[in-house]
DNA sequence: CGAACGGTTGACAAGGGTCAAGTTCGGTGG
DNA sequence: CCACCGAACTTGACCCTTGTCAACCGTTCG
């Protein structure tokens, strides 16, 4: 940082910003919440004293930490882009907080959409990362695997990649272990269990969810943090992709492996 | 996206951005390799059609996919403002993708030092994310606390915390347990295992590393995640916490407390 | 002094890994 | 058209890691 101002890397506009903020630090005490779950995401802090963590409380009880916040850290760009929280923070140790709006960073990224847009894009990915993270840290297999294949069928219908509740799925139960952090063969065996419970049905690599909100049900999924279209959902790729398909052209093939 | 260009959110500089670029689609073929794990980082992708995957090979020879890209996910955000490739990307089926170098995002980001200081913040934050989840899916308990342990060493010695390997950290076990996906129980038997391997000792919140090295090695710690400073290692945080620290009190006393 | 809390230890059970022996299916070659 | 092969999947037996429950201990705080 002392790099950045050193560097003499800030732009006029830049500072005229930073001198503009009303900085305002707080004194926060042990186990205070800095915000709950779900609610409204106007707000991220630097943390310049203390502990803080952000997590997540699953409704069997249990509750998964997400990310330890030490001193010098930013607290919820997590959030940035979304308009509820998808997690909680809390101070472990009193400490200081000092607080900046979503609208000042929104202001920072000024004039370019396609800032802002990557910005949202790159959280929106972290927000799946996180999923999984809670998947992973407090699930089993049959929930992780309900888990995946339901998130899977959202992304797919969010594209257009869905028909009856059915969808093509080419990953090897090898690879779905690799992602979810389960041996192929007890993949193998979960996904029996899913089948025998009318869950899931299975042809190759068709996948049909004979009922997915029942799935829904059983993996608590909160689909906001997928379907939500922020104020700026772009999606610079569309873009791209309506630049590109004029001028197709068959590629060059590189590397292979397996 | 088509919302983005409709909603007229795009500024003419953006507009140009886009036009200027130099779009090529590429094909590529099922398993092929965008590219591997620890290569220079200098583009991303837009994945166009076919599924591709990140992931992570580890030495004991499993492997952790992170994330699964479908058709229209932008792939490679996550190494932005790295120097070297976090974690490699393969296509599943074949597919077709349209990259674009690093180079033109931070152009997009264009004036603002600050807006890429601050992705590249995100970005790093999902890099701890990411490597949680390795440790989640494919490690036994004890190297999950040892990577903990081991983090928080090197995040608290890059901020001043550490002192002969000693830190002091205000968890309790129990959540601990919650970050490593634990019962607190075992928690506290792989404490008793590390300290009886002589790697980690522990009075009250006194954690001490007699030979963080044996540490680093024993969970394959890749620490160029947490120390790379980037071209722009800005930390919006610290220029904050410059503007705030003229005019506030001293309180310097970095941490902790009960 | 006695709760209350966090940590420790032991006994037991369950979820999931590993190994190994099938099975199915698509592809290849005769 | 059929025999064969390999890849992916399935199933069973067995064992290890971890969760659960419970009793116990040490500190801290009222």
């Amino acid at each position: 940082m002392r790099g950045l101002v050193r560097q003499g890397a800030l732009t006029p506009e830049d500072k005229a910003l930073l001198l503009g903020l009303e900085l305002e630090t707080r004194r926060v005490s042990a186990s205070e919440v800095l915000w709950y779950e779900d609610t409204d995401a106007d707000l991220f802090c630097v943390l310049k004293e203390g502990w803080a963590y952000s997590y997540r409380h699953l409704e069997n009880g249990s509750k998964q930490i997400l990310k330890l916040y030490l001193p010098g850290d930013i607290i919820g760009l997590r959030d940035f882009g979304f308009s509820r929280r998808l997690a909680g923070v809390a101070m472990i140790n009193e400490g200081v907080v000092c607080p900046f709006s979503y609208q000042q960073l929104l202001e920072l990224f000024g004039r370019s959409a396609l800032a802002v847009g990557l910005m949202a894009t790159a959280v929106r990915q972290q927000a799946l990362l996180t999923e999984r993270l809670v998947y992973l840290g407090r699930h089993d297999a049959q929930e992780r695997l309900a888990h995946f294949l339901y998130e899977l069928y959202l992304r797919l219908k969010r594209i257009g990649a869905v028909e009856d509740n059915s969808f093509l799925m080419p990953l090897s139960q090898e690879q779905i272990g690799d992602a979810l952090g389960l041996s192929p063969v007890h993949v193998s065996r979960t996904f029996s269990m899913l089948r025998d419970d009318g869950l899931v049905t299975r042809d190759r690599q068709q996948i049909t969810l004979p009922d997915p909100e029942a799935l829904a049900q059983l993996v608590e999924f909160d689909d906001n943090y997928i379907n939500e279209s922020l104020p700026t959902d772009l999606s610079v790729l569309s873009i791209a992709s309506l630049a590109v398909d004029n001028r197709k052209e068959p590629g060059v093939h590189s590397t292979v492996d397996k």
